[in-house]
DNA sequence: AATGAATGAGATTTCATTCAT
DNA sequence: TATGAATGAAATCTCATTCAT
């Protein structure tokens, strides 16, 4: 790659280096043109070289912040073989990008697909090419079986992906790591947390 | 109360709901005065006799959303004296009244505090309000010893309020109903999911 | 009507008068909100209290052009009884609307309902409610018998509309006035111009 | 003319002919250079090679306009003596290219000199060019003497060229055909529309 | 002969808000 | 208690054009 060919490529990252930044911590309705210029040294219109709305913008910074989570947790996630262990490096790697609000990922965490009507099922796509991993995960723990009801592994998974997905709303850097919560979620939902003779609810 | 003052409140209510519901499904950023006016009949500087700015009017719905879930807690939850069942119909509360019965209730998960700078203080307290009735329940649950580090309960109260809030993305009526959500989210904590002879881990 | 609700109305009509005005010597392309909010005293985004966009400005101008060239062309035409007559009276006012580039008939003449696209049928609607009227006369006229094929009064029609609307590219005032202009276009009909003795072509 | 020469010829042509069709149909002030050069498979910064400005481009479509209606209007009306079946032929001609042959001549009718005020007088000469070659077939044309106040031929030219050029706004293919159009426009002028006994007016 | 990238001005429109009545 | 009219700032986006390569 020609120094020319590396330094066009740069503006265009630069911009979504810049976007990814203020879409994470402004959100989408918060985060203006005008201050993703600004953020990359261009002039408003000039966005539109690359991208042909705000709408696009935010999709393609979403994917690569998909792209990225994605690479990360299927890299980590393939160091392990025990399942419960494998869930539980799965949410600390998504608790730890909610950490990461400069980030690309902050992006997913931060934005909602129906607040970008225009993009919106591209980017509910996006999101489930995430998702479908911790589903699959979900899937193949080895559940012991229910006392009572059987066990419902679609709600099973929307709660273990609600909670993880909410820890970006009360998560401050300083107090409990992203590991630690992980192990947490995963020891609740492993061992019983009644006191087992009032198994008989 | 007099024919004029009922009126009144009527127009006021008449105003809220319009906010409510459109806050609750478009966000704080994506609802516009206009907005809220057209759909409870009004012009749009008419809204601000009743309230002095946007940020106010989201926390007056967003306020009266805390009284009503918190109304409906206090209610249902007196009813029981045992400590997982209470958590469990706090939860049936909590996903009912935010998915099915108020755009009031939706409104404080949709939107986060730090998207209204001017009130997020006391948008907080008001969410605290509720949280803490959640916590009290928490922290009543007779935990079981943990086979490993001790149980951390301020997770545990995340780990719900979070699993359950969340239902908001993805709840549909017609599928699994509010109360056997919840049955399932305390199900899995309760009892060991996983298979007792491995759980040396 | 009270001086107050006078005032009101007078505001709106200001802002129709200055977008006629330039509407009809720019053009729909050629002139902006931002120009006629200029002209008519007012900020840009001020325009939009009365009229949602500016293709509504547009059709609201267009439509008092269409009202005022239609009356018009009622009271003059009704004052005469000769088919003939009244056709040229009929096209003595279209030509003196085209000289009127202030007014807002000229709106109706400069702008081509196409270029409008968001309101071009109703445009057209409007267009068509002046033009009907013209069809009227043409068709009322006491045709002699054609030496060749028959006589297409809808061709007919449209030559003594495309022969009219024409003018407003050539027309310049201190020339040839308006009324002797439909003179001659009924006189260039009505008689022969051909020389009799070769009447069989 | 060798193979690169030609290759650029054909570019360039391209760009013309996408350039005709949207000025023909957009007008001038609703058609971008970035349509012009989406279009014609270039990029809006290429066309600048080419011709200077956005006016330089209109006006080398509407020179290669004239041009062309020119030609075929000298060649095909070189094949005929008699002065009436001329002008019938030269009408014939316009209405054709104008609305089936080519959209140059299109954008002559449709972009009006003064919308392109960097070049409105060469527009205009341009015109005239066409024109001219009207104004002798109307000079030719052997006019009975008429009943009232003398013909005047400068308007006959303009009425001819206004119903003929309006052609482009209502021509529908597959109705009556351009020929039979400039039949009927010179069987109205030829022969007497007014019942011969009400001649005295 | 053409491209890729960007400019700078200006377009339409939306927003929360104000205020006299 | 509310309206009608307007404000002023800012939003997204489009435009013709430039220029190094």
């Amino acid at each position: 790659m020609t120094a020319v060919a590396k330094r066009s490529n740069n503006r265009n990252e630069a911009l979504l280096d810049a976007a990814s930044s203020l879409f994470a911590s402004g959100g989408y309705g918060g985060t203006s043109m005008r201050n993703i210029a600004k953020a990359s040294g261009m002039l408003p219109g000039s966005i539109y070289y690359h991208y042909p709305s705000k709408a696009d913008l935010l999709y393609a910074v979403y994917a690569r912040g998909v792209d990225m989570i994605c690479e990360r947790h299927d890299r980590m996630v393939a160091a392990c073989n025990d399942a419960w262990k494998r869930l539980e490096i799965a949410l600390a790697n998504h608790i730890l990008t909610v950490t990461e609000t400069s980030d690309d990922v902050g992006v997913m965490n931060r934005v909602l697909p129906d607040q970008v009507p225009e993009r919106s099922t591209d980017l509910i796509a996006q999101r489930d090419r995430y998702e479908q991993r911790i589903r699959e995960l979900v899937d193949a723990l080895p559940l012991a079986p229910s006392g009572g009801p059987a066990h419902d592994r679609r709600i099973l998974r929307l709660m273990i992906i609600g909670a993880t997905s909410w820890t970006q709303t009360w998560y401050r850097s300083g107090h409990t790591r992203p590991e630690a919560i992980a192990a947490q979620f995963c020891a609740f939902l492993k061992q019983p947390l009644q006191i087992q003779q009032s198994i008989q609810q």
